[in-house]
RNA sequence: GCCAUGGUGGCGGAAUGGUAUACGCGCGCGACUCAAAAUCGCGUUCCCGUAAGGGAUUGAGGGUUCAAGUCCCUCCCAUGGCACCA
């Protein structure tokens, strides 16, 4: 027989029948009543077009949203593109083929892709983040950031390679060398524009806790925000008139600090380093200059430092200490300055293991064994007249120990606990005014500047003496110069625009300069949840007209009012941190600017699994891309989204392979069939459940509850496999009532949307089925009369009883009892306990 | 290194602390066919056994429990992220 299900133009004609009904448009103007706004994370347009993990994306994700639909939920489902980035940049420099020309080459073959999975998408509210209609509202958040005091420039490091004379990004500067060349890629710091997320860091921590995320996700960004209470200390120097301030999370462990450690970049290393130290602090501030911050802060390598000749005085002994810098204390995280305590800290402990001199050493009223203390100089014999190589302040029983325990040898907090001690040593600091309480996060402030040239420009513009002014919004968009130069120059790509300088002079006079930095793409799809909202003014279809647009907010407030938050977010993990974390922010920021209402952009999150192949995530570098094309031709897109779902759970992903396709090819084609057989039998018409076995009533009844069960928690996998058993089942019936069929096309709906809308129409069904309302078991059908009991003895299974479903535990037990196999185990020995678990199992313990 | 996730037959995987291996792929045998493909039927975790049955088994080791893939501890391995790939 040869294949009776063809999907090439069955597909075709259902997804011209969508189109041709718009049933997938959304009027956002118009209030809905139970919105349901379905977003993906936008596809970057990549020369790699659409792959296969897009598709394990996008087409689950719109298996939900019917699935939603079904239930009466109004949804909106956009699609759009992050269509600004690094490789359409780098395929200039290679090729001289302009970013704009190649980025909208790829977006048009991914729609044309996009479109053959047969998803929901209402492509009147596309985006596409390069567009001048889109990096218009870019720039405006950025003057926004600005006018509100959340932009500030400051001088950070970038990766510099010093023969490419470019800008790396950390993926071309791996293990510390340029990927083009191989030389020995440097820190090099620019002024830069930076975003202050840290201000936000708290509310973004607590909002964490309402979230409908990941539990995992959530724990990851609790992790990145990196909160820590603690206090800031400060160290005067001696013979200077400058101090150094350092946070610690352990102010009662002050007492131990034997000396101070510098970021090699903070500001006061090249004024407190005295003359002798010179040569070899600038000697190993070369070195630093080489190192990457993960090969810094790598806690199995040895810790190197320098001393810079000057000692600080710890404000609770007054005794002197040194001050050293070492790359291990980064400057951004805290003040850059960190105490060292070898005797609480592993990294100090490391340290002066290394460098002895910073150990530190005193007559010690500890009991060898580490477990006890007397405030009395004499108590411990064995102890008396050791000098202890660590300062030692808690007992904990090891040398630098970390946990709790009680203070010693630190005056004024012995005998206290850890918090205790951290209590009454801040209390004292601030009285001495030579501390407070602090709490410092690990989240940095959010870089945004890019020496680049494939991005929004900064919407800044400089004075003849050099200081900042916001472009004024109605000159944006802010116009990305196409007159520029992409090969390495040592500059920002912007920097060789003629037309830019001149229309910059032009607008605000001779001698004015235009920022010539871009912004990172992360700024792009930080707000894209709002751009698919704005219902006027945006959008590839739509043109600026007179250089203007008429909005001045980002949003309509009543259509943001209804339709966020989105409802559900699905994308990969990887974004666990970053982009989900931006987006956060800068809906919070625009709250407090006063344009949209919500102050978290998604409701709920879910993550797919990430699909590899050859064990490694899909990249073009690695070779290892998996196109879908040749597979829908084949197959089509039905077959080919439900393998993807087949494969196991969504949130899991797995490595691709093709290999059991033909399982899903069989189970559409079977389907197919069954449809034809029982419809051809003159069976069309017929009402009710006449003619369907006991059996297969209960089992289509009990598919209906797991398929939608499944759906509801993503767990597609097992829905699927629910109806390939329902089929296996309704195979061997004789006949099947034309409404029983039509339920098993409504199921259908969700996962294989164009064979049930076929499957619907050739079972008579009026309309489209995805109109349709989602079947409701009966759960009278779902229940046995009888139960299958098993027995264990000493936790084996050894047989197993079928009882009517209302037997009482002790004929049960009895019965057991009797089992022949179970008898003969039970006469070993004595029965010490029997266990009954209702409509599952007995277990005999035997002694 | 740090943060997070995962490890179950030949393969993808299923399993509210209660029958481990559902469903599918693959493979084997059979039917149909001149033959093959397709399709249909039966079987298929491993070891011993004709069978009945027995033993082993969820990365390794330990623990809690009448009962552990599931909970706890230690370890090994793989993957994602680590702030300029997106």
């Amino acid at each position: 027989m040869s294949h009776p299900y063809d999907p090439s133009s069955i597909e075709a004609k259902w997804q011209k029948r969508w189109e041709e009904a718009g049933i997938y448009k959304t009027d956002l103007k118009k209030k809905a009543k139970d919105p349901y706004y379905s977003m993906v994370m936008f596809p970057y347009p990549s020369g790699d077009k659409l792959h296969v993990g897009h598709w394990y994306n996008f087409a689950p994700a719109d298996s939900f949203v019917r699935f939603q639909r079904m239930h009466g939920k109004e949804t909106f489902c956009p699609m759009g593109f992050d269509a600004f980035g690094l490789p359409a940049e780098n395929y200039a420099i290679k090729t001289g083929v302009h970013p704009d020309a190649s980025t909208r080459k790829n977006v048009e073959t991914m729609i044309t892709q996009l479109k053959r999975i047969g998803c929901m998408y209402d492509w009147d509210k596309m985006v596409n983040t390069s567009t001048p209609e889109y990096y218009r509202w870019t720039q405006w958040l950025f003057l926004q950031m600005y006018k509100h005091e959340l932009a500030y420039r400051k001088e950070a490091s970038v990766n510099w390679c010093p023969s490419c004379q470019t800008v790396l990004a950390n993926e071309q500067a791996q293990d510390g060398t340029c990927d083009r060349c191989g030389t020995t890629v440097v820190q090099k710091p620019l002024t830069q524009w930076f975003w202050k997320i840290k201000q936000y860091a708290e509310k973004l921590l607590k909002n964490l806790d309402d979230l409908d995320w990941p539990e995992k996700t959530k724990t990851m960004q609790r992790n990145w925000i990196g909160r820590s209470e603690g206090a800031e200390v400060e160290f005067g120097i001696q013979n200077s008139e400058f101090g150094i301030t350092v946070f610690t999370t352990r102010p009662d462990t002050l007492f131990g600090a034997t000396y101070l450690v510098l970021a090699p970049e903070h500001p006061l290393v090249e004024k407190i380093t005295t003359k002798e130290q010179q040569k070899a602090v600038a000697a190993y501030l070369d070195t630093v200059k080489k190192k990457t911050e993960m090969q810094r802060t790598d806690l199995t390598k040895e810790k190197t430092g320098v001393p810079t000749g000057a000692s600080a005085i710890n404000p609770a002994t007054h005794e002197q200490i040194p001050v050293w810098i070492a790359d291990y204390v980064l400057p951004t995280y805290g003040t850059g300055a960190v105490m060292g305590v070898p005797g609480h800290e592993e990294r100090d402990y490391d340290f002066a293991n290394t460098y002895k001199e910073l150990r530190g050493s005193i007559r010690c009223v500890i009991a060898p064994d580490r477990k006890s203390a007397d405030f009395s100089e004499h108590a411990y014999p064995g102890a008396e007249g050791t000098d202890q190589e660590i300062y030692e302040k808690i007992l904990g029983g090891e040398q630098c120990w970390t946990g709790p325990g009680m203070l010693v040898n630190s005056d004024f907090l012995d005998g206290l606990s850890v918090p205790d001690a951290k209590k009454k040593i801040t209390a004292w600091l601030e009285d001495e005014d030579a501390g407070r309480e602090k709490i410092t996060y690990r989240l940095r402030d959010w870089l945004v500047s890019r020496q680049r040239y494939w991005g929004a420009p900064i919407p800044i513009v400089y004075d003849p003496e050099g200081n900042p002014h916001p472009v004024p919004e109605k000159h944006l968009p802010w116009l990305l110069p196409t007159d520029v130069e992409f090969k390495p120059t040592g500059k920002s790509p912007l920097y060789y625009s003629k037309e830019f300088r001149e229309r910059t002079e032009k607008i605000f006079g001779k001698g004015w300069t235009p920022e010539f930095d871009t912004m990172d793409t992360f700024v792009c799809s930080s707000f894209y949840y709002l751009m698919y909202l704005q219902s006027e003014g945006h959008g590839m279809k739509l043109k600026i007209e007179n250089g203007k647009l008429k909005m001045n907010s980002i949003i309509d407030p009543h259509v943001e009012k209804s339709w966020m938050p989105v409802s559900l977010y699905i994308g990969g993990p990887e974004h666990a941190c970053m982009h989900l974390i931006y987006a956060r922010f800068v809906m919070m920021a625009l709250q407090d600017f006063g344009f949209v209402s919500h102050d978290e952009p998604f409701k709920k999150l879910v993550h797919q699994g990430l699909v590899t192949h050859k064990g490694a995530k899909m990249s073009k570098s690695k070779g290892n891309v998996v196109s879908p094309d040749s597979f829908i031709d084949r197959h089509g897109s039905d077959v080919f989204r439900m393998y993807l779902m087949f494969m196991g759970p969504f949130t899991d992903g797995g490595d691709w392979n093709d290999m059991g396709i033909k399982g899903i090819d069989r189970f559409v084609a079977r389907m197919y069939r069954l449809f034809e057989k029982k419809l051809n039998k003159g069976n069309k018409g017929v009402k009710g459940s006449k003619g369907l076995s006991a059996a297969s009533m209960t089992k289509l009844h009990a598919t209906i509850k797991k398929v939608g069960d499944d759906i509801a928690i993503f767990h597609f996998n097992t829905a699927i496999s629910a109806l390939m058993s329902l089929l296996n089942e309704l195979e061997k019936e004789e006949s099947i009532p034309v409404d029983a069929l039509q339920t098993i096309a409504k199921l259908l709906a969700p996962l294989a949307p164009h064979l049930a809308e076929e499957l619907w129409e050739m079972s008579g069904g009026t309309g489209m089925v995805i109109d349709q309302h989602w079947p409701a078991f009966d759960p009278k059908l779902l229940k046995n009369d009888t139960m299958t009991i098993v027995i264990q003895v000493n936790g084996k299974l050894r047989g197993e009883i079928t009882v009517g479903a209302k037997t009482a535990k002790e004929e049960i037990i009895a019965m057991a009892k009797k089992e022949e196999n179970v008898s003969k185990f039970l006469m070993e020995g004595q029965t010490k306990k029997e266990i009954y678990v209702p409509g599952k199992l007995v277990s005999f313990v035997v002694g």
